[in-house]
DNA sequence: CAATTAAATGAACGTATGTTTGTTTTTATA
DNA sequence: TATAAAAACAAACATACGTTCATTTAATTG
């Protein structure tokens, strides 16, 4: 046999970054073998090269396209609030949301930066950095009016961060909490960390 | 040759747990190959099979023994603490000594849950539920003498968790900020997101 | 519709992996 | 001090991995 009835370049990749998605989400990266992605996508092992240069090709492709879209979504969200504790507002539900609905983009972006080449992973913690940076802004400016009351800013965005991204590793959206209920619980936390009001 | 001078078996056990520890922190368990470990340590491959079971069993103590650790010293360091606010305070700064300290053992405890066994994982998780509810305990007891402000324990407590021991992730002990900084601030952005002050 | 490109196949390559085995020598035990 | 146990070695096993290659056939292009 040879090339199959009814297959297409396009559908093939998005199927493989599909498969590729869950099984390093489920297993991880260097656990994940070829032949079982492409046992998934219905393919020989080889046939993945006509889609993809290697196997770290395909997890940068992942991580790269997932932080591209972090901060274009962020940006749109943000665009125009100037109050910085709205922006905070914004910024927790728009990150809360995105975690929630992009749970394993999210953690592999995360959990396989070691697997990253360094100069893919040097590309990616730039990228990274760069998101950080829009809180720190809002928190600065914040800082700045009075209206927070931080003795370090980065720590602080790192300390918001951790817990605000902590969440995609449990949340479960079939469970007995909403997205909703969830973003104002952990809105209120980040306010109340952040306000001087004590 | 064949048994060499000066080894004895404790000693040997010792440098694999430490040598595992460094690898499986740096590149994680999958990636982590036998013969490196035993290259490390000094030793022949085979050589390592005199002190473990296989590879499996050298990650779940080293995640088990952690633990046991974890749970046996905040015991200590809550015991006789009745006001859960000085509870919290106590329970902060332990957790985050306790993440500064063992970096390691922490990160591969969460970070390798994948990679052990259904049956080895599930005896882990237990014990970080364990681990938890003591945090729920004082959340729980805070909230029902009106001390805490809070609308769902457990989500709160994931919260807390997820925000210090995100720290553990970033934070360099040789950097310009020392210990006792840090406990603090994260102390006041703990207590400020459960008090019920605004 | 002919020519070219794209996408699949099956087989193989070289290498690395976790683990087992038989043997040897040192350490510990009785 | 004789004997048993422990801890190392060297060598090998079976298997799995990422990747390459020549080939075939379907889809696309001029």
């Amino acid at each position: 046999m040879s090339r199959t009835v009814g297959s297409s370049g396009p559908k093939t990749l998005a199927a493989i970054r599909e498969a590729g998605l869950q099984l390093i989400y489920k297993d991880g990266y260097e656990a994940m073998s070829l032949r079982q992605l492409a046992t998934r996508v219905g393919l020989q092992p080889g046939s993945l090269y006509n889609h993809i240069a290697n196997k770290q090709d395909l997890l940068f492709d992942l991580i790269h396209n997932h932080m591209v879209a972090l901060l274009a979504r962020i940006e749109i969200d943000l665009q125009g609030i100037e109050d910085p504790l709205e922006a905070l507002k914004a910024f927790t539900a728009f990150h809360l949301t995105y975690h929630i609905e992009r749970k394993r983009e999210v953690f592999i972006g995360s959990a396989e930066l070691r697997s990253l080449t360094p100069k893919n992973r040097k590309i990616i913690v730039g990228l990274r950095r760069k998101y950080e940076d829009r809180l720190c802004d809002i928190l600065e400016r914040g800082v700045a009016r009075k209206q927070f009351a931080l003795e370090d800013i980065r720590v602080s965005a790192y300390a918001i961060l951790a817990m605000l991204t902590g969440i995609c590793t449990w949340y479960n959206p079939k469970g007995p909490m909403d997205r909703d209920t969830l973003i104002r619980v952990h809105t209120g936390l980040v306010l109340d960390g952040v306000t001087p009001s004590r």
